[in-house]
DNA sequence: TCGCTACTATGACCGCGGTCATAGAACACG
DNA sequence: CGTGTTCTATGACCGCGGTCATAGTAGCGA
């Protein structure tokens, strides 16, 4: 959860994002934005003509680049780490919601989640944005896996069973209150996934 | 989607339910469940004195025992027909949905997933609700893999990890108008969960 | 027929929230 | 100091929707 100082645009896409994540697309109001913001009420028909649909939109676009994002970071760390693992990535991203979950409470999901389920609420626009946000997403994370010596073919596929896996229990460690969905998933996933490296030497086994 | 000719109230808890995944649960009128259902407004009144918060919660509900309704279905189904697999029963699952997207259009999503998302819009007990259903639902398909033979240990897990995946899908199909994610995640799931059911004649090595 | 209960029917209230309209500050540039 | 642009500020409008209140109808036992 970073907390960019940078304008007062950016201040209330970012409060947009953060506060369709927690209410749904529907219970999010303008006011409630500028508030959360710190900015004046007046400035969102400044910055966003388009009304709550652009200002949505935008908090839904800039979530996905957000989440893209992260997997690059991911993969600069791991990289002076000892190499990255498709589980170990998974491992990464899973463990941002435990540790959101543990520290601040179950409060809030994944927004991309939140503008599909109610996409109806807010126009055509919005589903289509989502659709981006996912691809914007799914990107990085087959690109990650190729470069882990997953065959091309299959790194698409594990990234959308990724992400798949990773939202649905996202979901259920809401209702349930417990994180207990999110560790399963990466327990589970991780041989599955590990298991998908081609290794540059065959017949070579290592670790 | 089955439409049972029962009594007033049990339509008006199904059309709140199909509403609910259709548009969320904050879009969702009661005027329109009423409508929907083809029953008059006051009734409402009359069967939920509890207001939206109980019709919502009791579509929840529903929405839960019906999936596990599915599973037990699945299961007799197959029982004649040589016998379940792991992957058969998760085929199934991804399937319904397939099946329903391909058929009517990708306009409805999981009525439980929706109302996690903004059980904020709806009180505590909702998200409780979301729970109980998840449960209902998880609660059989463990139950349906310690049948094959999966051990009891990991039943529950593989049937978390099946659900969230499922889920997790049905966002992303919906949000790009592709049943793809649900097809890559039943199969890339597929070897995954037939590799988890115990021979009963240990020592003997399957591909 | 009376009276009771279950259900139906409808209108009114009231808050919420997106949007529009209008006008006031801040600040540059001649 | 004017004059324009950018941003801020605030009030008003208006539809939506949940809820309450009040009646009206239907069936039924006594």
């Amino acid at each position: 959860m970073p907390v960019p100082e940078r304008g007062p645009r950016e201040r209330m896409v970012f409060s947009a994002a953060q506060l369709i994540r927690r209410e749904g697309v529907g219970a999010t109001g303008m006011r409630e934005v500028a508030v959360h913001a710190g900015a004046p009420r007046g400035s969102l028909q400044h910055y966003f003509p388009g009304g709550k649909q652009q200002l949505v939109n935008e908090a839904v676009d800039w979530a996905g680049r957000y989440a893209g994002r992260r997997v690059a970071r991911f993969l600069d760390e791991s990289a002076r780490a000892g190499g990255p693992t498709p589980a170990g990535l998974f491992a990464a991203m899973v463990r941002q919601w435990t540790d959101e979950y543990t520290a601040s409470g179950f409060a809030a999901g994944c927004p991309v989640a939140a503008a599909t389920v109610d996409c109806a609420a807010s126009g055509d626009a919005t589903r289509e944005a989502a659709a981006a946000a996912f691809a914007a997403w799914t990107g990085p994370v087959a690109e990650a896996l190729t470069g882990m010596g997953v065959p091309a073919a299959r790194a698409g596929s594990l990234a959308t069973l990724m992400i798949s896996a990773l939202e649905g229990a996202i979901l259920i460690a809401r209702a349930e209150r417990d994180v207990r969905a999110l560790t399963t998933v990466a327990t589970e996933l991780a041989p599955l996934l590990d298991a998908a490296v081609e290794r540059a030497v065959p017949g070579v086994s290592q670790d």
